[in-house]
DNA sequence: GACAATTAGATTGTGCGCAATTGAAATCCG
DNA sequence: CGGATTTCAATTGCGCACAATCTAATTGTC
């Protein structure tokens, strides 16, 4: 039979490396659901809270570096955590394009409510901290890769 | 000085598999835009038609099964598909309850259109088919391990 | 200083993704 | 058989994502 295997069918859905990527990132996100309602939080509204934890008081721009977002995305979202009492959007003085973001009490105070999800991720993970760190790095390569293609 | 350090700081951005595998899907979606604007296509889109390549034919439910996404996803998608002449849906008459998805002529004739798009990604990954397969493999594994503690 | 080019953010429109609800059809079970 | 339960799609509402467009502010150049 002259047929191609199935193993090396590139058009296979279980041979897409992409498809691997999307419905993982589907299964952190119902995994995280929970335990962000408690925070009153999405995933990417996390993911914003996360760099701002880092360092408050940078520019909406930054944050979207950071994570791969626009202002499309994230003005809004940003506009809703104010709305939520977590952040304060002012202009910049210095450059009046700018609007800097800024956590309010409420927002550095969630950041101790914060410190129990990670580990609850782990522990669904079912996996150890080596192996996921190794994991990570290889994903982030791949993804700096696609992004430097993308750039060309 | 009492302060943790930053590399084992799980509430840091770049310590998060999570992000990492958020960020790769999306970096994915961004490769994939211009290839599948030529075959009208969205990404999701994409993998639907892919499922359906493989075999068509099929109820709703069980594209939403192999892809994890249910009927709130699927069913504007599929009609949206279905306005774009690629697919059918028809009521199966042995359960009125199920829609069957089937391809059209040109669904299927999309599909020689499609064969050139793995390899123009294997080419932006900029890395071997092993190691793609060894990671793809991993990440699956993860997701799988999620999928189950979700269910519990 | 004037004007072109660039930069930051906001807005609009389309398409997911998912929770919650609805309604119809099939199945279970006494 | 007949009502209760379960199953499957569809619908609605909210929140991303991103392309395209717009406005305003800044920078570069002469």
């Amino acid at each position: 039979m002259p047929r191609k295997s199935t193993a090396v069918d590139p058009l296979r859905l279980d041979n897409q490396i992409c498809f691997a990527v999307y419905s993982a990132a589907h299964a952190f996100n119902r995994v995280y659901k929970p335990l962000l309602d408690r925070l009153g939080l999405t995933y990417p509204q996390y993911l914003v809270m996360l760099v701002l934890w880092e360092r408050d008081d940078v520019p909406l721009r930054d944050i979207g570096e950071r994570l791969f977002l626009d202002s499309g995305t994230l003005t809004p979202l940003l506009k809703r955590l104010e709305a939520a009492h977590l952040v304060r959007r002012t202009r910049s003085s210095e450059d009046e394009r700018q609007v800097l973001i800024a956590l309010t009490p409420q927002g550095h105070a969630l950041k101790d409510k914060a410190r129990s999800v990670p580990q609850s991720i782990l522990a669904a993970s079912d996996c150890s901290v080596p192996e996921l760190v190794a994991m990570k790095d290889e994903i982030v390569a791949l993804r700096d890769r696609l992004n430097t293609a993308i750039g060309e």
